[in-house]
DNA sequence: ACCTGAACACCGTTCAAGT
DNA sequence: ACCTGAACACCGTTCAAGT
């Protein structure tokens, strides 16, 4: 045993974290295990340690993952998009949150110590989400009301956000809703403007 | 050891669930113990197996009780109201998540197996909570939209869960969101009809 | 310097053994 | 019939001991 040195740092925590959002994304958050992540990268769980210090930063680096991924496919299928442009971000919101559910859902099962803030790389990468949803809203504002596009977006992401819950939850289904989606498009249309179609 | 009955299996029942409910309203979902129920209450932890069969029918069995303190918190608020009902019962949704915060959020950080899903006594807890949604937003439609109230309703409370999940996970604060409430009530006027007035 | 893995203090769950 | 608690298979976490 001792020193071994296969990988450098770097690679080391690019392999846990490779791993382990495999792990979480098959097992949820309730079952995931970074002894079992250890197991399946041929180290020990003190290597974990080592690299993370914390089960706690190694959840937040594989929650950050998802963020970051999520991210990229927001993009990626907004991408030469010219009309509802704001209709297909939050339809693309929730296909990958259900493509991704396990990990999508750690996300929000997760909590820090209470008062303990994430660190700044991954309010950062909440903060990315958010950007992107600023400057479609913005877009889609007519011009005189473009003050308001982030208050909008904030609240556009959480209304949205409680509508994908409640999906992927299934509070949606004892509800008897059928089309979240859809009820979610709605709600978006009142605030951001679908009364008056274009001002 | 053996037989000791000094509780019918309704008072152990009870007991479990009201000290289990001060446990996980006090260190949260992630933290909570069957076995320090147990110890709390002088009984064995084979004891909370013998009457919940699981620790998912426990959790259930917490949860519902956090249900049915909201619901009755949410009509009591609403008492001899005759103004701004909707508004009330919003406000009063925030107050309870916010004043029982780690009872509220276990309702949400819990997830039964896939596929599974909750027992019916369960589910009638989080209908009778929709149910007074549905009714407070039939009050404040106009006639010729009452048929629209459920399908209101659903969204609207996943509007509302959104944000109020968004101020109680911190989300909001890295937003900058200062007010969670005002937006909510914000998309519910958005929703129920507040561009035009009353009809 | 890096990595290991035994040791510790917890879990949920089961079930033979007591009264 | 009811209740116990040892036993089991897991956790996260620490840290002395190896190379």
């Amino acid at each position: 045993m001792g020193r071994r040195s296969d990988h450098s740092r770097k690679e080391l925590r690019e392999m846990i974290v490779a791993e382990g959002h495999r792990q979480i994304s098959e097992v949820g958050f309730a079952r995931f295990s970074a002894r079992e992540v250890a197991k399946r990268i041929g180290y020990s769980i003190g290597t974990i340690y080592n690299v993370f210090g914390t089960h706690d930063q190694l959840i937040l680096a594989l929650n950050g993952r998802t963020l970051e991924l999520w991210r990229a496919y927001l993009e990626r299928q907004l991408e030469g998009e010219t009309h509802d442009r704001l209709k297909r971000a939050i339809e693309a919101y929730f296909e990958f949150a259900v493509s991704h559910r396990h990990a999508w859902t750690a996300v929000y099962d997760f909590h820090l110590p209470e008062g303990v803030q994430a660190p700044d790389d991954y309010q950062g990468k909440v903060m990315a989400i958010f950007d992107f949803v600023v400057a479609e809203v913005a877009r889609q504002l007519p011009p005189e009301r473009t003050g308001e596009a982030a208050a909008l977006a904030r609240s556009l992401l959480a209304t949205v956000h409680g509508h994908c819950h409640f999906a992927l939850s299934g509070t949606f289904e004892y509800l008897g809703e059928t089309d979240p989606v859809g009820a979610a498009l709605a709600r978006a249309k009142d605030a951001v403007g679908g009364r008056e179609p274009s001002a």
